[in-house]
RNA sequence: GGAGAGUUGGCAGAGUGGUUGAAUGCGGCGGUCUUGAAAACCGUUGAAGAUGUAAGUCUUCCCGGGGUUCGAAUCCCUGACUCUCCGCCA
């Protein structure tokens, strides 16, 4: 969410922001509300102010037994302005915050400006040894591989839930488990973060807090009859652990990871993509979660990405890095690198990450702060979060990439001692 | 699904419709004492907002929302959540 002040302070810096995130310049309406909210609260305390001291008159006068009738007069005039007051302050503070509750997230300065996907900048590409983006052999895709394999069953799975879901078998599914456990094992014992479990279905407060809602309401499956929400990322349930509390300056960082199921309508990407796992509503993923001091959020970001990208590297999978341009930044995010790894099959990079940095706009949703030792006051956490990965993208990379001449899958060596077997057919 | 109890400051826990932002204890912070620490003692200790250069002043907040009243943490209605017992159940 946007801070009001900040807006107040530097309405051309909103502005710029919001133009190159390809947003409506909305900075003159909220503050001429901002103005006009500001006014009514210093005439309505002042009204308060006054009937508080009449009241407590009225308490001395019927304590020594007089006659208070006049004064309760005045009272009820002046509560009749009060209410008046507070009922146009209401509407006011309600339009202004339906504007601030769907402005983004401002882009960081080191972002660059750009309209779409196409304006991302490439800023790493790591390949592992031998590797050739000329296929020797012509390489079958995922969906071949599963079917050949009897791992992926995709028309089951529509059978079962519908397109989307897709059913994991014998080995697959043990490749499945394997490439959690590797992923939550790492983040856990090298990178030190602390494992979570979360709840998969959360309440809308939640979903606000990281900024799901109100404007990605589309793009959620909802469970109206309890007001729940399937969660479209462990961010979700992570970031809001510490929602509407204070955690002191020793505390930080705090870093949490957790598998989650991920659920997701896709409703703007129909026809986009549609093959097999390159798109679904339901995904398996691990996640990282960082709250942390506002000066340090840049260095730790650069950090998150690192854990991810060991993760590829330990898989040895090629992959590069894409710096996200302001036109391209989801909704919450001030900055954010995507992770890409290479399907051979298909001919291109598939997103397999994305970690971004929010700096305080989830926190100041969420409510989520830490004292400073020094100044003794509250202050907003930065929070980060990265997929660490999502597997069904990295499970084509795998697959695709990890194919011998005769159609036969490689386990790749780290993934070994949790699937227990070496080679799939 | 049935029955009951509860929700107050970082935590525990009082609270009579009228100096209650809220007793008390613990914790935190500062100090005395000590070589240092502990103990003891003294003091201090919520948040948000408006206004002001500042000191300060004012407003709001005792789970959420409505109501009664000149005045509500306290009374009434309603919602959410938590806990206990019974039933069902992986």
């Amino acid at each position: 969410m946007f801070d009001i002040k900040f807006v107040r302070e530097n309405p051309d810096a909103a502005r710029e922001g919001l133009i190159n995130k390809n947003e409506i310049d909305r900075v003159d309406e909220l503050l001429s509300l901002d103005e006009k909210k500001r006014k009514l609260i210093f005439e309505t305390d002042d009204l308060k102010s006054k009937k508080n001291q009449v009241s407590a008159r009225v308490g001395q006068i019927k304590k020594t037994g007089g006659d208070a009738s006049v004064i309760i007069g005045e009272t009820k005039s002046l509560g009749d302005k009060i209410d008046a007051n507070d009922k146009e302050l209401r509407e006011v503070e309600a339009k202004l915050e339906d504007i601030l509750i769907r402005l983004p997230n401002v882009p960081h300065e080191s972002v660059p400006v750009g309209k779409s996907a196409e304006d991302n900048v490439e800023t790493k590409r790591w390949l592992p040894e031998g590797f050739s983006f000329d296929n020797e052999f012509e390489k079958l895709d995922h969906i071949q591989l599963g079917k050949k394999h009897d791992i992926l069953d995709f028309e089951r799975g529509a059978k079962i839930s519908g397109s989307g879901f897709p059913l994991y078998k014998g080995k697959g599914a043990t490749l499945e488990r394997a490439l959690i456990n590797f992923m939550l094992d790492t983040h856990i014992n090298q990178h030190g973060y602390s494992e979570i479990f979360p709840p998969f279905l959360v309440n809308k407060e939640s979903m606000f807090g990281t900024g799901q809602l109100p404007k990605m309401q589309d793009d959620m499956y909802t469970i109206e009859r309890d007001e729940l929400y399937p969660i479209p990322t462990a961010e979700v349930p992570i970031t809001n652990i510490y929602r509407d509390e204070n955690l002191t300056e020793a505390q930080l960082p705090v870093k949490f990871v957790g598998f989650s199921a991920c659920f997701r309508r896709e409703a703007a990407s129909y026809g986009k993509d549609t093959k097999g796992l390159l798109r679904v509503h339901q995904f398996n993923k691990v996640e990282m979660v960082k709250f942390v001091k506002p000066e340090d959020s840049y260095t730790e970001l650069e950090k998150l990405v690192i854990d991810a990208e060991d993760i590829l590297q330990a898989l040895k999978v090629p992959y590069r890095l894409l710096m996200l341009c302001s036109g391209d930044l989801s909704f919450a995010a001030a900055k954010c690198y995507d992770i890409e790894t290479w399907s051979p099959a298909e001919n291109k990079w598939l997103e397999s990450s994305s970690c971004s940095n929010f700096e305080a706009f989830q926190a100041r949703r969420a409510n989520i702060r830490f004292r400073r030792e020094e100044t003794k006051k509250l202050e907003f956490v930065h929070t980060l979060n990265g997929s660490g990965l999502a597997t069904s993208r990295l499970m084509v990379t795998i697959l695709e990439t990890y194919q011998t001449p005769e159609g036969k899958i490689i386990v790749p060596e780290v993934l070994r001692k949790y699937t227990g077997f070496e080679v799939i057919g």
